[in-house]
DNA sequence: ATTAACTGACTGACGAGTCAATCGGGAAGG
DNA sequence: CCTTCCCGATTGACTCGTCAGTCAGTTAAT
């Protein structure tokens, strides 16, 4: 019946994404495995052809979906030390990014930001060891502009990489789902322009700087 | 066999409070109803006694705190147009006041920020409608500043309250939840100095203002 | 005697995971 | 070219544990 004999992993992907968007719409829990095989046009037992549990399956989804999002950082950064300008600059390329990234995959975003709670126990353990990578990846950031001496010493590393991954966090949440986390919510501002105003923030904080 | 015969109200309390305790733990689905009788001491059927049912009880959790928090907001507001300056020691207190309440009541705050999403629909729409609250109270007093000249106009007052809400929902999840959003976590700053740190970040940013 | 408060064994639904049976296409053999 | 066999892929009815919610009965205070 398929025109083409389609091998193997297409079917495993479709599950996969099919998965992802039923988790991201109803939670984990709220998401049954007859759901994710009715909409994929596949059986039950076929699921458990390609995969060992809904509880493995969702720790592979989760699992790439962190190393596409640290390779999104990573790949966002150039360490440029200069001015306080050029941070500026060099961390709006990096959120750039980083919102460009989250939009493509709101269903993992959502996922990873808001309905990964709640769900197993190895689940949720996944969803904080993503989180933790990603605040890692700014650490360093603040721990080298601090050494550099760029920033004042009113506080310390660890409280200022708390409140930027909060920031950061927060504003991609609420960017992409709206206050009250629609997963079919529609953006009012673009990536770029998030991204300009969340770096403005960062630096500036409400009031902005003088200049410009 | 009580030494003081219990009345009603307490013995609800009791297990409002036993159940607050197991869903910041465990989460809400993987919190049994044989799990909060067991640790309260009484019998399955008491539970029922008591609340229509676990979702109901969840909900007369998720109400009666989110009244609490508005009410924190609303009290430690004073509206004070004045400098600048002036704005970022009010909105010191008024975060002063919010991150005492939030150590005071961690497992609602768990609840809230962390474990309430996945639950069911009902549930989730509670939580929502919490943060929508909370939000409400922050635009406000952007809006009144922005009315009165006292902010820059390099972004709109949405995307102001978008920043704001984000920084310091995130800022109190991490400070009491640390990274990994452990329930036993324990605070490394107090409640004034996250205060202090997160009225300066919202003004002047990681920069922090020239003078002090 | 009445009733609020409480008990705990039971039920019924639900949903993850299983499994014996089937399908289809390609290689082997005649 | 047809038949046979094999095996990866698929099916869906079934099992089986779990857990929210029930209920007939007990306790103790007024």
């Amino acid at each position: 019946m398929n025109p083409a004999n389609s091998p193997d992993p297409e079917r495993k992907r479709q599950l996969k994404d099919t998965a992802l968007e039923w988790f991201a719409r109803k939670g984990y829990h709220n998401t049954k495995i007859s759901d994710i095989v009715r909409s994929a046009g596949v059986s039950q037992g076929t699921f458990y052809w390609y995969f060992e549990s809904k509880e493995k399956m969702t720790l592979e989804l989760i699992y790439s979906g962190r190393d596409k999002l640290v390779e999104t950082i990573h790949t966002g950064y150039r360490k440029e030390p200069g001015t306080v300008a050029d941070m500026e600059l060099s961390t709006r390329r990096l959120l750039s990014e980083l919102f460009r990234f989250a939009a493509s995959e709101r269903h993992l975003m959502a996922l990873l930001l808001i309905k990964g709670q709640g769900a197993d126990p190895a689940v949720q353990e996944a969803v904080s060891q993503t989180w933790q990578a990603f605040g890692q990846a700014f650490r360093a950031n603040i721990q080298r502009a601090s050494e550099l001496g760029m920033l004042p010493e009113s506080s310390g590393v660890e409280l200022r990489t708390l409140l930027l991954t909060s920031l950061i966090e927060g504003t991609i949440s609420k960017w992409l789902f709206g206050p009250e986390h629609d997963i079919d919510y529609v953006p009012v501002f673009t990536a770029e322009q998030m991204a300009r105003a969340t770096a403005r923030f960062e630096f500036y904080g409400l009031i902005g700087e003088p200049g410009q």
